[in-house]
RNA sequence: GCGAUUGUGGUGGAACUGGCAUACACAACAGACUUAAAAUCUGUCGGGGAAACCUUGCGGGUUCGAAUCCCGCCAAUCGCACCA
């Protein structure tokens, strides 16, 4: 009888041989296929580990050891992304340097991993916040500065009055701060942006190319938010200059009995004079600066505005005059910040025009325009030339067609999404590496002078001013221009978090090459990743924002493929065992390192695995995961049953083989849970035999190793085979699953009665009678005629009447 | 409001392209072993029962046959949200 499995020093015991025989480095040479997994490198928190990490990363660590197994030479790195504010706000709270919190916080999270048995090439680790890192981070922000993807400009912009940072759209989604969740507020403020919607049209085409869950593409579409429509310019009454707004249905244009301009709309300022109501309309737009984004989106049901007075435009095709309002359901952020009103077909604007009072003339024929606008398609009319068109397809292409002749118009393209703001006023992340110079105006950091170090300060604590802490740093900021040699300063902002993350994955490629972010050769070889595995949070933000940077290095030829990553997946959330969102406040989170304490690192992954739909959501239950626990045992106990070799009988020849064949294909499709319950099955089997063979044995635990590597280890060197890291994947045998038999199911009418072993290969004709001579189908059929009889698979239907 | 996903036993979940619903676990119950308990092993386990029958959120439909496809509801989760 074998001892009780004592799962803390076999798993030691195997950790150990894997790093003393080196057995998850990349190989050096590019003579195998290669396969380049890449899950997402964690923030290293204070927490450390969560059991989010474990199940984000247990997947594709079962098909590292796999393809391993398979003969691929397989990438499979883990590093920091440690850079961030949540580090900057510890060491201002324990007057501690981020540096030192950072640095002891990657040493826990690199234990932990190691202590669940990860496979992962530690000769590969990087950190974001090193200077060898950020060196190439800011070259790559130089190189998109040079090809003018850089600007800067004054604009309302998201602003945490908490983190006291700006963010960026992405990072303020649903008016909350990223970081500390509290209300975004708009303020106007000089920040730099990364032109990402010049990519707009390549991040939508891109994702034709990659294999990516229809989840993740249609999230980033609409992120990304094209529309196609057009710009009309309406001539503002007694004022040379005309009121341009953005529409996607211009072929309603002879509807249009107002026009709405945003609060914050440049033309307001500029002829505040001719404005009779300014009083008003001030008092309007003050209280609009001071509603957040939140109460903004909270007050939508009730409308709001202004009408101006002495400020009014002609509509371009009727001629007629239109009244103009200001109104906050029109946002200066998208389009011209200014619309034509078409109360018929807009349910916003016919809202708008009952409060006000305004006519509703219907230009297309259908709906009742008394109770809600009519958005539907339909008959033009009170359209002039436009009347008789019947679909918008053809009315817009005609209007569109007209406004460019008379000079009125044109077809114009707009995104939901905004441009990148790429600054944050805080010390902890990548100086920006710009120069301003009294003379020359914006210069770059010479590419030679980088890494632009991070200077050591006394005090993180953000500027009350809206400065980062490095304005304080004289010796930081003043520093000579590189292009004329006279006095200039330095940008003192440093880049915001998804920075360094936005190219990890090719440094993971040459993580210690000092000449160039990444050599040629081995990019040509490695990329792209051929998996990527990480949070459904992450779509619209690192996601989008690496797929931007790699875009455009590829543009400029730095990398070989226009896409970072051929695949990508994601997983489910792991709730608590209440069922809800795991969260601290809530006090429902489990600690997987004190999993590992009571069951063990194998127990932990298989149980995570085995917890139910890898993509679904999943509570976590204590009872299920003592269960994967008894199982392993279950396992373990099985070194006392081997008798023999080769295979039992042929019933178990079958089994073992369609388990090899399930457990294969399961792993490749991400059904890890049904994947791990053939195993159980084929247990269960042994156990009611009462013996298994040795190579019975073998086989199992090859299956088994990818989840639980340190387990199966164990026993296969009890049986005395060589380590499982060195052998081959098994092949099922197809021979093996070809049955002799076939068990049929009979139905009547649809309905199952009776069940038929018979052997394969026989005609329909004497299939059929036999299922009409069983016992259990007589009753059912007596007196009946057969009406129709159906064979497919295993199934007989007899169709009675 | 728009978009996506999901709804199956007491619980987590299986069911691949329409073909034997409830695999595999958890919990529960019973038996064996034990002085006893734990552990372990072996059974039972959707409802109803003599059988028929009923059962995949609800109501229709298509089909020889529907958890799966179509139409209409309801509920939940996530994402976006006055985007012109």
């Amino acid at each position: 009888m074998a001892e009780t499995y004592d799962f803390n020093a076999v798993e030691r015991k195997w950790q150990a041989y894997w790093d003393a025989h080196h057995c998850f480095t990349a190989e050096a040479a590019h003579d195998k296929p290669k396969f380049y997994a890449l899950v997402e490198f964690p923030y290293p928190s204070g927490a450390g580990m969560h059991v989010g990490h474990i199940k984000a990363y247990t997947s594709l660590e079962i098909l590292s050891r796999k393809r391993r197994m398979q003969g691929y030479n397989v990438l499979f790195p883990m590093g920091f992304d440690s850079f961030g504010l949540p580090a900057e706000n510890y060491a201002i709270k324990t007057n501690t340097h981020p540096h030192d919190i950072t640095t002891a916080n990657i040493e826990h999270f690199k234990d932990q991993m190691k202590r669940v048995g990860y496979s992962f090439d530690w000769t590969r680790e990087i950190a974001t916040s090193v200077p060898e890192y950020y060196k190439w981070t800011q070259w790559i922000f130089r190189k998109l500065y040079d090809h003018g993807l850089v600007f800067r400009a004054k604009t309302l912009v998201n602003y945490c009055p908490n983190c006291k940072v700006v963010l960026s759209n992405e990072d303020s989604q649903g008016g909350k701060c990223d970081v500390c969740h509290s209300d975004v507020i708009q303020l106007p403020k000089d920040v730099w942006y990364l032109k990402i919607t010049a990519y707009a049209d390549k991040l939508l085409e891109g994702l034709n190319d990659v294999d990516y869950p229809d989840a993740i593409k249609q999230q980033e579409v609409d992120w990304i938010g094209k529309s196609v429509g057009a710009f009309v310019n309406f001539k503002v009454k007694d004022i040379p200059e005309a009121l341009e707004i953005y529409t996607t249905r211009c072929d309603t244009l002879y509807g249009v009995t107002f026009m709405v301009i945003a609060p914050e709309h440049p033309m307001l300022d500029k002829y505040r004079e001719r404005i009779g109501n300014w009083d008003e309309v001030e008092a309007y737009r003050a209280a609009c600066a001071k509603k957040t984004e939140f109460e903004r989106t909270q007050l939508s049901k009730e409308k709001t505005g202004v009408r101006l007075q002495g400020f009014t435009t002609i509509n371009p095709v009727s001629g007629k005059e239109i009244p103009v309002f200001i109104a906050d359901y029109v946002m200066m952020g998208y389009g011209t910040g200014a619309i034509m009103a078409v109360p018929a077909h807009d349910q916003r604007d016919w809202e708008f025009a009952h409060k006000f009072g305004v006519d509703i003339i219907p230009v297309i024929e259908g709906g009742d325009i008394e109770k809600e606008a009519y958005t539907g398609d339909g008959r033009m009319i009170n359209s002039d030339f436009l009347n008789a068109y019947d679909n918008k397809k053809d009315s817009i292409a005609a209007m569109l067609e007209y406004l460019g002749e008379h000079d009125l118009g044109r077809k114009g393209i707009q995104y939901k999404m905004k441009d990148w703001a790429f600054n944050r006023q805080r010390y902890w992340g990548e100086p920006i590496p710009l120069i301003h110079c009294p003379k020359c105006g914006t210069v770059g950091v010479p590419y030679e002078e980088l890494p632009l170090r991070l200077p050591d300060v006394e005090n993180f604590a953000p500027g009350t001013d809206g400065q980062s802490p490095l304005a304080r740093i004289e010796s930081f900021v003043n520093c000579t221009c590189p292009q004329c040699g006279g006095p200039a300063k330095r940008e003192t902002d440093t880049m915001p978090q998804w920075a360094g993350s936005s190219w990890y994955y090719l440094r993971f490629i040459d993580p210690h090459n000092d000449k160039v972010f990444c050599d040629p050769e081995e990019m040509k070889y490695w990329m792209p990743v051929d998996w990527y595995n990480g949070g459904m949070e992450h779509v619209t933000r690192h996601l989008l924002y690496s797929r931007f940077w790699h875009h455009f290095l590829y543009d400029i030829g730095e990398v070989n493929t226009p896409e970072p990553y051929a695949k990508r997946t994601y997983q489910g959330l792991i709730l608590g065992p209440d069922g809800d969102k795991m969260s601290k406040s809530k006090g429902n989170v489990v600690d997987p390192i004190s999993v590992i304490d009571r069951l063990g690192a194998d127990a932990l992954r298989l149980y995570v695995m085995f917890m139910g739909d890898y993509m679904a959501a999943t509570p976590w239950s204590e009872d299920s995961a003592n269960g994967c626990k008894r199982f392993l045992d279950r396992v373990w106990r099985l070194q006392d049953m081997v008798k023999g070799e080769g295979y039992t009988d042929d019933e178990m020849r079958t089994k073992v083989n369609a388990c090899i064949k399930k457990v294969s294909e399961d792993y490749e499709r991400m059904k890890f849970n049904t994947a791990i319950a053939a195993m159980m099955s084929l247990v269960n089997d042994c156990y009611a035999k009462g013996s298994l063979t040795k190579d019975e044995f073998h086989t199992l635990l090859l299956l088994l190793y990818p989840v639980a590597p340190h387990i199966s280890e164990e026993l296969n060197e009890r049986i005395g085979f060589a380590p499982l890291h060195h052998t081959a994947w098994p092949e099922y045998d197809p021979d093996a699953l070809a049955l002799n038999t076939v068990e049929y199911g009979v139905q009547v009418n649809g309905k199952i009665r009776a069940r038929l072993k018979l052997p394969v290969g026989m005609e329909q004709k004497d299939i059929v009678d036999a299922a009409l001579a069983l016992g259990d189908v007589k009753p059912f059929i007596e007196g009946k005629t057969i009406r129709k009889t159906i064979v497919v698979k295993n199934i007989i239907n007899l169709v009675v009447g």
